[in-house]
RNA sequence: GCGCCCAUAGCUCAGUGGAUAGAGCGUCUCCCUGCGGAGGAGAAGGCCGUAGGUUCGACUCCUACUGGGCGCACCA
């Protein structure tokens, strides 16, 4: 990783830990740093010190005190070998340091399939677990079933269609069909069975989301862990009864109020197996950090949940990212979600119209905080305009560019023969990397845009701004066809040009397919 | 009323203290006797919601305001 040599050079050369940026524009070379500005050195002295690095190319002051680095072209080739003889792991990192870690995502009640809105937790979710992986993580991926509590009731209720029916849609319909039993409790029971087995996991599987766990609440009352855990905090001295109910010291851990976890009807709230829950993550599974991704729309039950946590003795080892709503838009008007007023959008329906890839990149590619318009139209009609067409059709290009290679013999940098870009991907090995001949400006900046994926894996798993990768693509994609317009790729008259030009292809190829395959989106050889 | 989130090109959104604010879609003009034109080059389009403040430097941080979303249960 070319960001990580830098810092060490930095260090070895100031003694201080240096911030380092691209540049906006590539004039002012790779990196930049302000550390001179920081720290109170003349930046010249560091300069000076920095000359005679190899890995620079160039080091200039500039402005009011940045200093900007330029990599030499041999530090440029030296990563693009790494890429290829790594293959897909190329940006695997360590940070991670085999850590523990479970996400939660999505765990919408079982009480109907999923919506536009409540799903957009799943890519989310599934890409910041995978990118954990990446970074060093042992993660795990989970779903919590709310299947307790009185909407299990009310979902019996509507499925029975009488009085107290609550919920409404063609699933009902269907489940009232299935469902023989009239006690409105094990109707809503076995409904909600239905509907996690039947549509929930039908839209998962459909997006391409494999959870290693579904943790089902009935489970935590079951096994006493919901009682084990408030027995735990009243011996604690955490717990206190007022008006006959038991009432949980969130306070004092920093929430706005406290907050009652048995009713006085005996009941227990939602927090109650909410606090088990994480009882159940730390103390049992032993993660030793949880994410859990929610809507937004829980933001008030953040607190209490974190105080749980805190009063459980696992302060700071959970964080709880709150995705935005989603608002439609159809022929240009907002509609409001609602699934009680029939006001929604099945994921499952949107999956089908656009694939599930494309459906994936649409939510990947807004940040979490934002308010995600979902255009409906535009969602209909995207075919060759949805932007993950572009990312796709650059890798199929490679490939295509690769498969016509199998006639160019590759020496005298190859001893081995490329009959076919299979040979290519199975043993690089075989040929020394010797691309001296890559000097185009489109060639240079399409290796430096490689380059960066490393970054992108640690960022995003350090601050959980997933729709870094679809933005990655995106650019890495944009540079590939810019070097192919500028840079004829197969030449049988310049066998030495062909192999290094093949060789940086397959290098994109590695790296477009790697960011892909994190967002779980496919990377297909030919469209 | 209190709290959280958002406001950037016509539209959907990136950019979370640095140097001329970016992409896709839409509009307009060019580029195929050569590896996939589902591509490339270029143009037009912005007082980054408003007003203050902090800083050598603010789209970015702080305060107030305006407009929108979401919460404020012994529901989940």
């Amino acid at each position: 990783m070319l960001r990580k040599k830098v810092r060490k050079i930095l260090k070895d050369a100031i003694g201080k830990e240096a911030e380092l940026k691209h540049p906006g524009d590539a004039k002012f070379g790779d990196y930049s740093t302000n550390i001179a500005l920081k720290e109170k050195i003349d930046a010249k002295e560091i300069v000076e010190k920095l000359k005679n690095e190899p890995m620079f190319e160039k080091v200039e002051t500039a402005g009011p005190g940045f200093i900007n680095l330029t990599i030499s072209k041999q530090a440029l080739l030296d990563e693009l070998s790494e890429i290829i003889e790594k293959k897909e792991n190329y940006g695997n990192s360590t940070i991670g340091q085999g850590k523990k870690i479970q996400v939660e995502f999505i765990s919408a009640n079982p009480t109907g399939p999923l919506t536009v809105g409540n799903a957009r937790g799943g890519p989310y979710g599934d890409v910041l677990g995978n990118v954990f992986k990446k970074a060093g993580f042992e993660v795990e991926k989970a779903y919590y079933v709310n299947d307790a509590g009185q909407q299990i009731l009310a979902l019996g209720h509507s499925v029975l269609k009488d009085k107290e029916a609550k919920y409404q849609g063609e699933y009902i319909d269907e489940l009232a069909g299935k469902i023989k039993e009239r006690d409105p409790l094990k109707v809503g029971q076995l409904a909600a069975k239905r509907i996690i087995n039947g549509y929930i996991k039908k839209t998962t599987g459909k997006l391409g989301i494999k959870y290693d766990e579904w943790i089902f609440e009935s489970d935590l009352y079951q096994s006493g862990k919901v009682d084990k855990t408030l027995k735990f905090l009243e011996e604690n001295g955490l717990i206190y009864e007022r008006e006959g109910a038991k009432w949980f010291k969130s306070f004092q851990f920093g929430d706005e109020r406290d907050r009652v976890v048995v009713k006085s009807d005996g009941e227990k709230t939602y927090l109650a197996g909410d606090i088990a829950l994480h009882q159940y993550k730390f103390k049992d599974k032993k993660f030793d950090q949880v994410v859990n991704v929610w809507g937004a729309d829980h933001h008030g039950d953040v607190a209490g949940l974190l105080a749980g946590a805190e009063a459980l003795g696992h302060k700071g080892k959970l964080e709880i990212i709150l995705l935005q709503f989603v608002t439609l838009l159809e022929k240009g008007e907002k509609k409001k979600m609602s699934k009680r007023a029939g006001v929604y959008v099945l994921m499952d329906e949107l999956v089908d119209k656009v694939g599930s890839d494309a459906a994936r990149w649409f939510f990947l590619q807004k940040s979490p905080e934002t308010h995600l318009n979902f255009d409906i139209d535009l969602a209909k009609e995207q075919s060759s305009k949805n932007p993950v067409y572009y990312v796709q059709y650059a890798h199929a290009r490679i490939c295509s560019v690769l498969r016509k290679a199998g006639n160019v013999i590759l020496s005298p940098f190859a001893s081995l023969r490329i009959n076919s870009a299979k040979d290519l991907s199975k043993d690089s090995s075989g040929f020394t990397l010797r691309m001296t001949n890559l000097n185009h400006p489109a060639e240079l900046s399409l290796i430096r845009q490689l380059t960066k994926f490393p970054e992108i894996i640690e960022d995003t798993a350090g601050d959980y701004q997933v729709q870094r990768l679809p933005q990655y693509s995106l650019k890495l994609a944009n540079t590939f066809h810019k070097f192919y317009e500028n840079c004829r790729v197969i030449d049988d008259s310049d066998k030495k040009k062909t192999a290094s030009r093949l060789s940086l292809a397959k290098a994109v190829q590695i790296v477009l397919a790697s960011t892909l395959k994190l967002m779980g989106i496919g990377a297909p050889n030919k469209m």
